[in-house]
DNA sequence: TGGGGTTAT
DNA sequence: ATAACCC
């Protein structure tokens, strides 16, 4: 069977001859959706581009050396050269190479880890402030390429540079790409054919792939890996073929050996947990399996879209776009703890939650429409499955308070957040929590008050201090509240 | 099994 | 509000 991807996309009538743009399948950005993200309201629409260029994207994606490690040493250089292990809790959620050369591995308990390796260093990784920080000045580095970056977590980043190629090879010219060559590794160990428009893009892909590894590492001190390739998945799994501090670049022809070098479903990216588990139940484990199962009967299964999404990857399609993720959609602290059983110590938690979350908003410079609050109940089954959570609308006169001073907005957001509580909780019968979760969500810019911008108009429009419309305002919010 | 994030339903 | 996914 004949491999489908350049070809097969070229003629697919879908609306992914758009520009990689916002409002794609992962952007979901409804009308109501309210993001304030300059980059997803930036242009309104997708820009047409020759079927050419748009049939053959050049995706790099990028993936930081164990980073919370990394960024420990960048603040500590005394830890460079001996194993260190990051903890949060009682678990070493990431360590450095010299502590994995020691048998450490990711998500080993403390336990298991110090009988493993009694030098091991440890520094508590708990407060994220310094990994999140860099993280962004890697997502903002990596900008500098292309606009079109998108986070994975803290340590990835996806980026969709099919432009900067293109412009790469206009000022190559027609005549001598034989000057040009792969910078790591290809997959593979395939043969470049310079002559082949597809893999001289991929190459020029693994020079800029090189250069973002070169800035990283001389602006941010930091290493990693970057996979090249014609789509996200793809660039992903490649990306991790070469583990600490490479490249490697996949060319089409190598395509199916990459997917096929899976041992398991459960390793492509999109295939989690849950659908693992069922797709075992109808006896299907690699990859292979799964592109040979009946369409029909996995659509059954899992429904329509799930099946003929997780198919597509099984063949190492996918077409979602790079999604610029810009500043976040939401802001959260959380805490894990052995127990929590009363309401002062419910309070207690939430005030500290609540604190940071504060300081954090205040430099973000967005104001947060709606606060949830997320607990987890004990139980010694199903640990990490329980969870619930309330939310409700923040009041306007609380939302306005908020460039303010912290102290305006933490005593009546405390107070709304017990509510919240009480909602999942009677407090006069006893309870047992293990975790408390506060999230700030529906982040909006405050207008900016510039003659003839939207937020003039918005500031028009309202500020007439009809305190009637205010109070109409609060009353709505308390009602969506349920007070 | 932490302390975050995202999108789909 | 939950459930799934990602790190």
């Amino acid at each position: 069977m004949h491999f489908p991807e350049a070809e097969a996309e070229a003629e697919a009538a879908e609306p992914d001859w758009l520009c990689p743009e916002p409002g794609g399948p992962w952007s979901h950005e409804g009308p109501g959706s309210s993001s304030s993200a300059p980059f997803r309201t930036q242009s309104g629409h997708g820009k047409r581009v020759p079927a050419e260029s748009r049939a053959q994207r050049v995706i790099v994606h990028t993936d930081l050396d164990c980073f919370y490690a990394q960024v420990e040493m960048i603040h500590n250089p005394e830890l460079r050269d001996k194993p260190l292990g990051v903890q949060q809790k009682y678990l070493v959620v990431t360590c450095n190479y010299e502590a994995r050369k020691l048998g450490i591995k990711k998500l080993m308990s403390v336990r298991d880890a110090k009988e493993k390796c009694p030098q091991l260093v440890l520094v508590n990784g708990e407060d994220l402030t310094q990994y999140r920080e860099m993280s962004y000045k890697v997502t903002e580095l990596l900008e500098e390429f292309s606009p079109f970056v998108e986070r994975l977590g803290f340590d990835e980043n996806f980026v969709d540079i099919t432009e900067l190629v293109e412009r790469r090879l206009a000022q190559l010219q027609r005549d001598d790409c034989s000057k040009v060559s792969v910078s790591g590794h290809v997959y593979n160990n395939q043969t470049v054919n310079l002559h082949d428009v597809i893999h001289i893009r991929l190459v020029i892909g693994s020079q800029i792939a090189a250069e973002m590894r070169e800035a990283l590492y001389n602006r941010l001190g930091l290493t990693g890996c970057a996979g090249v390739a014609s789509n996200k998945l793809l660039s992903k799994l490649v990306s991790g073929t070469f583990k600490p501090n490479q490249q490697t670049v996949l060319l089409p022809e190598s395509c199916r050996d990459l997917i096929g070098s899976l041992d398991h479903i459960r390793k492509v990216p999109g295939i989690g947990y849950k659908t693992a588990k069922r797709l075992e139940l109808l006896g299907l484990s690699s990859v292979r399996d799964l592109q040979t199962f009946s369409p029909v009967i996995l659509e059954k299964e899992l429904g329509v879209s799930i099946a003929q999404h997780i198919q597509k990857l099984s063949y190492g399609e996918d077409d979602s776009p790079v999604t610029p993720s810009g500043p976040p959609q939401s802001l959260s602290d959380e805490d894990s703890f052995k127990k929590c059983s009363s309401e002062v110590e419910v309070k207690k938690k939430i005030e500290e939650l609540l604190a940071n979350l504060l300081d954090r908003i205040s430099k973000d410079g967005r104001k947060p429409h709606t606060v949830r609050l997320t607990i987890r109940k004990f139980s010694s089954t199903n640990k990490w499955f329980n969870r619930e959570s309330r939310q409700c609308p923040i009041p306007s006169h609380i939302i306005q308070k908020f460039g303010t001073g912290n102290h305006y907005v933490l005593a009546p957001l405390v107070g709304i957040l017990m509510k919240l509580f009480k909602k999942m909780i009677k407090v006069e019968l006893p309870f047992h929590l293990t975790l408390l979760s506060v999230c700030f969500s529906n982040l909006k810019a405050f207008p900016s008050l510039t003659k003839g911008s939207i937020g003039f108009y918005l500031a028009q429009s309202s500020s007439p201090a009809s305190s009637d419309k205010k109070m109409e305002a609060v009353l709505q919010d308390q009602v969506n509240c349920n007070f």
